[in-house]
DNA sequence: CGGAGTAGACCGACCAGTCGGTCTACTCCG
DNA sequence: CGGAGTAGACCGACTGGTCGGTCTACTCCG
């Protein structure tokens, strides 16, 4: 039915601001059933509990970012630039929808295991669609002995911190300000040759047909390299931890 | 009295391991009475709420791990070598002390904003101490229109997750296997001449006597830099917040 | 009319913080 | 010197409020 859909939605969003704004522990049900005019039966009725509904945010979040991403580095081909891309893209994101970043981006030890874990999962699935984009982008020749996915942590730590950090003092701004330090400093720790890419046309999101098949490391030295952890595929990584 | 102080340090430890273990909301205060062996009329004659204790934990082992970072810095003279050896002290401080890298790591949406206030006021001094080093390392030469701020903080956002990483999944370990790596993406991160310093040989912390005087570059240029950011000097910082 | 979906009053566990009281160590007067 | 007095550290039973979760009653579409 649809409007079962449409009450899920609501609380979703619902949660997702009240969520954002408050954090998790001081978050009441009763403030997101206020928000989303609805009503506790109807939150208990589409979740098992607060955790879930949480997670659900979470999930919700994740994929809307990451699919963003993998979307728009699609639109581009060059290897390098599909880096950019991708940094580019989360920035713009992250300081887009404030929520998405605050969610996301914090960590874990302020609440139970469960929910870092759940951190982790979003964050290794954006881990592993870097890996793959440094993959394309650093044929071994350069920076051969680096581990990728240090690399790819590190690239995304310094992303998020330098969010937080906007979002906790408003300074300097992600995608204006910080974005071109942020560029030079994450391509050139990886290397030399990486800088200054001419200047990119970017297709700005056309909400287009479903694509985002993107097929990212389809050149290069083939084999190998899939996203490992292939259960991570879409939706269905984190449906599992609501069950 | 030294009986005080005694409890109130206990208190401390307790509270530390406790918040680390479970996090604030999931950390009951009678968890925290219980382990430290007093009472929680103890705790609220020392402290005046949940909240400032946990502030205090914070606050403490934030200065600890700065203290050391900037002592073990200050054995070393040359700008370049100074980054490393914060980098690895920094490092081998956090993988040492879980629980300071539980605590001090995690970041603020899950909590209140007074929390990431904290947090923030802690990164805050430690992203001051690095932009001194960056500022001395990197004569404007290089990377001249890198803004250092964001330099620092992407610093400590990279190192804090692959340290976040290695506390969730027990992978790489920090020290021995993200290390070099990470060594690498930073210092290359910020122009080329940095990377690969020759050999130092840092004395180990043999637990010895309260030294460590490790003098790797004991010789020659007599006025050594001064650490900037003196007003960061030792434990007044949070202090305050704490009132 | 029946059952999926919604409403919101209600319940009970949990827990931060309180408060009256004890216990220790020290002071100071006799 | 010593014992009564005092302050301040410490104790833990208790409470008041909060909030996740349940339950019954209602609605309304099919």
């Amino acid at each position: 039915m649809s409007t079962k859909e449409a009450t899920r939605e609501r609380l979703l969003e619902a949660a997702e601001k009240v969520f954002a704004e408050k954090g998790y522990y001081e978050a009441a049900v009763d403030e997101i059933v206020q928000e989303s005019s609805t009503s506790k039966g109807s939150v208990y009725f589409h979740f098992p509990n607060k955790e879930s509904l949480f997670l659900a945010v979470m999930d919700h979040l994740g994929n809307r970012l990451i699919r963003k991403v993998e979307q728009q580095v699609g639109e581009v081909t060059d290897p390098s630039q599909r880096l950019d891309v991708a940094l580019t893209t989360t920035l713009e994101t992250l300081t887009k929808h404030r929520t998405i970043a605050k969610l996301l981006l914090s960590k874990g030890a302020g609440m139970g295991p469960a929910f870092s874990r759940n951190r982790t999962e979003v964050f290794a699935r954006f881990v592993a669609l870097i890996t793959g984009l440094l993959d394309d982008a650093l044929p071994s020749r350069t920076a051969a002995d680096l581990d990728r996915e240090v690399v790819a942590y590190a690239w995304l730590g310094a992303i998020s911190e330098v969010v937080e950090r906007w979002l906790e003092t408003g300074h300097p701004h992600p995608v204006r300000e910080a974005l071109p330090t942020l560029r030079r400093l994450l391509l050139n720790s990886v290397g030399p040759g990486l800088v200054e890419p001419r200047r990119v046309a970017r297709k700005v999101g056309g909400h287009g047909a479903g694509t985002n098949q993107a097929h990212y490391f389809a050149g290069g030295d083939a084999l190998h390299r899939q996203i490992p952890g292939p259960h991570l595929g879409e939706g269905a990584g984190l449906g599992a931890a609501l069950l």
